[in-house]
DNA sequence: CTTGAATTAACATATTCATGTGATTTTACA
DNA sequence: TGTAAAATCACATGAATATGTTAATTCAAG
């Protein structure tokens, strides 16, 4: 028997969520809440294995409340947010934050069920189109911005010693070449990068992934 | 009139797969292959909407399909990856070329007819043990490191100056203090971070993502 | 063969940074 | 209420950096 308890403000929605577990095979909702105010002591009282969480609640927002379950220390708890856009910000947050599904709230029960039922097993169900959201954000934190400014091969060696720490002195000595040659590449690199400090450059380097 | 292109090496489940497919309402397999050595013209061809393409391949993998195929230039055709494992590098590398869903062999045939036609309709659909391998690389990622060595919240807020590449001057005048109290910061900054160097101090904040 | 980019190098100068050694005032907390 | 940590500021000095100008050499591409 999988204990379900529900967090969602829409009275009508909540009552149906509530009707539509109570009478399925294997599920039995243990609390019902407008809000999440007490989230923490709620389920510490009911001991859910899954919370279904809507994420725009008035009050605490429903992405607060998971990191406050979070938080206190429960980690053990399986939370289903729900939501009416597959948003991109806020699919990010909840994962963050340790969410272990994320489905819209137009999902069809049949599906609700089977996804409460995924979660349980440790599973993560979410949305195919909320997947296409995790994939694409995933695939843009791992793809290198193919800019690389069009840095020269040597200009790129003495990016990657500034990134280091290295100082021009270090630099020259370890390049084997002139502290002056340092310099006339180090503001080339500036002019590229539209940047005029070492640090800045360090920067961008990272956040634009050249190095 | 969803079109699938079925490769892969094992010919019953080939077989079962372009069965299942051909029998049931909207669906039509246009191609079936026992490998995907020529992934790119069987898919030139053929133009199917969906390629079921299995990740254990003999010969080219999988991967190594999918890649091609994207190469090609063909972003269009959506790609289930079909696996016998949850397997954490291939799913990421999967992801990493493209893949719009990665599903379990063990799928039920009426859960897989779903998920090409997820796919079909631009979702991303996943086993749920795979979603929970994606969300788990997906915050290990975004995991910030928790040691943020120590830090002053003042500290914290001038490193994050740092990194933006303000001189000394500027975060006195931002901050409303003397720079000489800016210099007080940063030597603690540099004192925590284990640096001697502005530099250093924005690389390391990169890297153990204090920032 | 010449043109342009890349790499190398020198010189000058003003600014910024790193470091040391103090001190005062808040703030937190035991 | 006393003490430690945090935050504030000052002064000094040498090192490092940023910026400008100029120029020789190499090397690939037109």
């Amino acid at each position: 028997m999988i204990q379900v308890a529900i967090f969602e403000d829409n009275a009508q929605l909540r009552e149906s969520l509530k009707e539509l577990i109570n009478t399925s095979e294997g599920f039995k909702v243990v609390g019902v809440f407008p809000n999440c105010n007490n989230i923490v002591k709620d389920c510490e009282q009911l001991k859910p294995h899954v919370v279904l969480l809507d994420i725009d609640m008035p009050g605490i927002k429903g992405i607060e409340g998971l990191k406050n379950l979070r938080i206190s220390g429960n980690t053990d708890v399986k939370v289903l947010m729900l939501t009416v856009f597959d948003d991109n910000k806020s699919i990010f947050d909840a994962i963050q934050y340790g969410a272990n599904g994320y489905i819209l709230k137009k999902t069809a029960p049949a599906k609700l069920l089977e996804h409460i039922n995924d979660a349980y097993l440790g599973g993560s169900p979410m949305t195919s189109s909320v997947a296409t959201q995790v994939l694409k954000m995933f695939s843009e934190i791992h793809n290198r911005g193919n800019d690389n400014y069009n840095l020269t091969s040597r200009e790129r060696e003495v990016l990657e010693y500034l990134v280091k720490g290295y100082s021009y002195k270090m630099i020259a000595s370890d390049m084997f070449i002139a502290i002056d040659t340092v310099r006339s590449h180090i503001k080339k690199i500036y002019e590229k990068l539209h940047v005029n400090s070492k640090s800045e450059a360090v920067a961008k380097a990272f956040q634009d992934k050249i190095v």
